[in-house]
DNA sequence: CAAGCGTGGCC
DNA sequence: TGGCCAAGCTT
């Protein structure tokens, strides 16, 4: 859920989520198109299916136990190099260093002079963050400098002045320089906010919806059909013989 | 490796 | 107001 979303944000969907289902095997029993239902508003729906799947994954290969190594997190859906990292260390205390967008861009002040880290990650990047892991307590190392970045080293209007590291961050020291600003992400009118609209029909529909209710959310016929075959290609919506639509059972 | 993938809040 | 950003992953 945290996955390009902030955290205030995903808070009040997870305590639902995991009074609706407290285990891996919970989730694993309901069909995917639940956990897009109560996946809600939160965006990116694929991550609902992908944490499903992961659930069943869970159940079926590992005895509902979340795996506490880092390399099989790794093969579970849904689950990249920096979820890996976070769960084998927050959780289960392993030694990894978790490079989400916080650490990235502290770093990338701190030690590197620039105000935002690259577009993606790079191989300095990863070795910077593996040299400063601390060989004990480096679960705790993390969350601290994750913290920072989310509370104090934000994007915009960093409060240098409350930094504990102000005094060696070499950003600040160089005066800092403004970086350069990342390309934005155009949304309006995108296949995106077309998808976003059509799910939002199935989501609050307990049951098949006639095509008609789809149309009526998005004027442009070509778009509208190029986004619905997205979402059933994606798994994130089934058509029934009648060709009306559902969330998938 | 770049592109595609939602949504809402903030300045 | 509109661009930017948010505990990324997959193809």
């Amino acid at each position: 859920m945290l996955q390009q979303t902030p955290v205030v944000r995903v808070l009040p969907v997870w305590q639902q989520w995991m009074e609706r289902w407290p285990t891996p095997a919970h989730l694993a029993a309901e069909p995917p198109g639940e956990a897009v239902r109560h996946w809600g508003r939160l965006g990116y729906p694929r991550r609902a299916l992908r944490l499903h799947a992961c659930a069943r994954a869970i159940t079926a290969e590992h005895d509902g136990e979340v795996p506490a190594d880092h390399a099989t997190l790794l093969a579970l859906p849904g689950i990249g190099e920096y979820t890996a990292a976070a769960v084998a260390s927050f959780a289960f205390g392993g030694t990894h260093p978790v490079l989400d967008t916080n650490v990235r861009r502290v770093l990338g002040r701190a030690v590197r002079g620039e105000e935002y880290p690259p577009n993606a990650t790079t191989a300095a990047e990863r070795r910077l963050a593996q040299e400063l892991l601390p060989a004990v307590g480096a679960p705790v190392w993390g969350v601290a400098v994750m913290e920072l970045g989310a509370l104090v080293c934000t994007a915009r209007g960093p409060q240098c002045g409350q930094c504990p590291v102000q005094e060696q961050c070499a950003w600040r020291l160089a005066g800092k320089p403004p970086g350069v600003a990342r390309r934005g992400q155009t949304y309006d009118g995108t296949d995106r906010q077309c998808r976003g609209r059509l799910l939002a029909v199935l989501r609050a529909a307990h049951g098949p919806v006639p095509k008609t209710a789809l149309d009526v959310v998005w004027d442009e016929p070509v778009q509208r059909e190029r986004a619905l075959d997205g979402l059933v290609a994606d798994g994130l919506a089934e058509v029934l013989d009648d060709g009306t639509y559902r969330l998938p059972i």
